[in-house]
RNA sequence: CGCGGGGUAGAGCAGCUGGUAGCUCGUCGGGCUCAUAACCCGGAGGUCGUUGGUUCAAAUCCUUCCCCCGCAACCA
């Protein structure tokens, strides 16, 4: 460490850590992206940043899906936690620690956190009684419930009850009203902040249950091993955990760098980073962290993104069609403070095309081009500047004070808008003060030195303040403008870029894009992995075999949605010798207006089978169009119902 | 009356400590030719969700109703 790094300020910021259910999507991806930025705009303002980001690794879901896949929990997590990380160095960012809730360090800490706490009677044993949602891996009130089902994924719950050890949430009331009462801007946005005082606080806190008896993928605690620990407190440790903090000893990192400035999170986890957490840290007689500033989701085509909708969308692909700076600058310049925020592949070409294409690529371009054309490719050396120029230069002097002002607010949006109008004002410039005439004339040359000065040093002013947001490109131009990468100290003045040196190849930074194209080919990109494989044919069976099978035309004569279920339909059907009654799970594809009166195949000797108390005397066939598209056989409405299928 | 956010040009947003609307994209017309068919200028396009009110004056404050979204306690 030099002596240089120990005067700078220093900044903690950490993103949520990620579930590693599944691979992370855009929206979890922007979350990365957005913590990177603000990041590098505090190295570049001079602070010593840490950035802490990783993935949170326990819990009943992640031990299903291990099952299911018929590997272990840890090659599970192994996978998907390395994927993240792929990702996140795919999109520049530039974290400091990874943490991984697997990661042995961690789990000790977990431990040691929970024994502390279980001593010093901030934990306590008691019995969790609730509807328990097992692929939510979630309990609810019964007031939570939507028609006795789980809220969130409409499936089943089942009561249960265990043995659990509760946080004694109640006894930090009063401080946690004063944190927010006394440090106004704790939550970001501000909006939030009332929420938290007036639906949760006030209300009175009530313990909450930190241990699960029924998980066996997680932390265990370490006095009672029969119980592990439940997800938010082994999650929200992590901010210290990583950092080397284990309640008897800190560590360098620690000491330096908590409490931390920012944590970067989810407006739908501001609940458990601004009472849970703060709470924790106060029985721990921890610091608590400076600030929570709360995100909007990134929504597709104004839908929240989910598998379930099959409109997730990923960074890879993204980044495949615009790179991945382009991706980064979408979300950063996009979402709004404090909302949420609209992602179309259009919209992203649009502005691919042009805020980045045509704004800033072309300006380089040009610039660059008639520093070569003109002064053989050397940086010149300005002469006396007057007005347009002076417009210029105070264009960059605002940008410069815009851009921090924004950023220090989280206001990163505004932040771009900033560098975008600067470099709207250089386009305007050139227009302006038109070189290619000053060219043509001997005694405009020495007003054309300074023109192209001062559009080189604006590009220069634009690069600095957009490394942030596209830390590649602004590498690109700098190596154009033959100049080292600045800091934003070098923007105190007008004149940082030194006469005499040489630009490089003007090469397009952002080639534009026909739009129709890109569009048509993501969409055909998509049909095709929507498409599930063909499956392997079944094993080969004799004519007598196949005779077994019994298929008959039934007419649907009636049909009406099974009760109590959002999947089933009930059909009576015409078999000719007899009527009978299937029930089929077809509703989410199917009206029973759509059946009635169609004529449809019947497995006509299938042992029948009760489905929600309703008995299915046999089965329809229906082919498996795509995952989540099932189309029923019909029948010319002509066969006579009863006819044999062979 | 659970809490909170939102409804402003075709699209996406800003304005909301009150003075008859602004930005980007798109669209129409013009200019320029250094540049990635790009850049610059100008035009068209909005009764600011709805009702009533306060005020000299309201998108901006209060009120009625409608619509959308998030959260609603042990929950990425």
């Amino acid at each position: 460490m030099n002596v240089d790094n120990m005067e700078k300020p220093k900044f903690y910021i950490t993103t949520a850590i990620a579930y590693t259910s599944q691979v992370p999507h855009i929206g979890n991806t922007y979350e990365a992206i957005l913590a990177d930025c603000i990041a590098r705009w505090k190295r570049l303002a001079g602070y010593d940043v840490y950035l802490l980001t990783g993935t949170d690794e326990h819990g009943i879901k992640i031990q299903k899906q291990a099952e299911a896949a018929g590997i272990t929990p840890q090659e599970h997590v192994d996978r998907i936690s390395g994927e993240l990380r792929r990702i996140w160095d795919r999109c520049g960012v530039s974290y400091d620690g990874f943490i991984r809730t697997t990661d042995p360090a961690h789990v000790e800490t977990v431990q040691k956190i929970f024994r502390r706490l279980y001593d010093q009677g901030d934990v306590y044993l008691s019995e969790y009684v609730g509807n328990y949602c097992t692929p939510c891996e979630s309990f609810y009130t019964d007031a939570q419930l939507v028609d006795g089902k789980c809220p969130d994924c409409g499936r089943p719950v089942e009561k249960a009850s265990e043995k659990a050890y509760f946080f004694r949430l109640s006894k930090y009331a009063d401080r946690l009203l004063a944190l927010f009462e006394e440090n106004t801007d704790f939550v970001q946005p501000p909006e939030r902040r009332n929420e938290m005082i007036n639906n949760f606080i006030k209300p009175g806190l009530k313990d909450f249950c930190i241990s699960r008896s029924s998980v066996k993928w997680g932390v265990p605690v370490d006095f009672d091993p029969e119980n592990v620990v439940y997800v938010w407190v082994d999650a929200l440790i992590n901010y210290i955990s990583a950092l080397g903090y284990s309640v008897d000893r800190t560590g360098p990192l620690y000491d330096k760098y908590w409490p931390a400035d920012v944590h970067i999170i989810g407006k739908d986890i501001i609940r458990f980073h601004t009472i849970y957490w703060p709470a924790l840290l106060m029985a721990l007689d921890v610091p608590l962290p400076k600030k929570v500033f709360g995100h909007g989701w990134l929504l597709i085509g104004g839908e929240k993104m989910s598998k379930s909708k099959h409109n997730a969308v990923y960074a890879d692909q993204l980044i495949d069609w615009f790179g991945a700076d382009a991706v980064r600058y979408y979300c950063l310049s996009e979402m709004p403070f404090a909302a949420d925020g609209v992602l179309t592949y259009e919209m992203l070409a649009e502005k691919y095309n042009s805020d980045l294409a045509n704004i800033l690529g072309n300006l380089v371009n040009r610039t660059v081009a008639m520093t070569k054309k003109y002064f053989g490719g050397t940086v010149p050396a300005p002469g006396e500047y007057v007005g347009p120029d002076r417009e210029l230069i105070a264009a960059c002097s605002a940008a410069a004070a815009d851009f921090a002002a924004a950023m220090d607010s989280y206001h990163v949006a505004d932040a771009s808008a900033a560098v975008l109008a600067l470099l709207r004002r250089a386009n305007k410039y050139i227009d302006e003060t038109a070189p290619w005439v000053l060219a043509k004339s001997e005694e405009g040359r020495a007003r054309l030195a300074t023109v192209l000065y001062a559009l080189l040093e604006s590009i220069r002013f634009a690069a600095v303040l957009f490394t942030p947001f596209m830390p590649e490109t602004c590498g690109k131009i700098f190596a154009e403008l033959g100049t080292e990468a600045g800091d934003y100290a070098s923007l105190a003045a007008f004149g940082g870029l030194v006469p005499g040196g040489t630009v490089g190849e003007p090469v397009p930074l952002f080639a534009r894009l026909d739009t129709e194209a890109v569009l048509k080919g993501i969409e055909e990109e998509n049909a095709r992995a929507l498409q599930p494989e063909v499956p392997e044919f079944q094993p080969e069976i004799t004519i007598d075999d196949f005779a077994g099978i019994d298929l008959r035309a039934a007419k649907v004569l009636a049909c009406e949605p099974v009760k109590k279920s959002d999947k089933l339909l009930r059909l009576e059907l015409d078999v000719g010798r007899e009527k009978r009654q299937v029930v089929s799970g077809i509703a989410k594809w199917y009206k029973p207006e759509d059946l009635t009166g169609k004529t449809v195949v019947l497995v006509a000797n299938l042992k029948p089978a009760r489905l929600r108390g309703v008995e299915s005397q046999g089965m329809i066939l229906a082919a498996d169009n795509a995952e989540d598209d099932v189309r029923v056989v019909f029948l010319p409405d002509d066969v006579r119902p009863g006819s044999r299928l062979r």
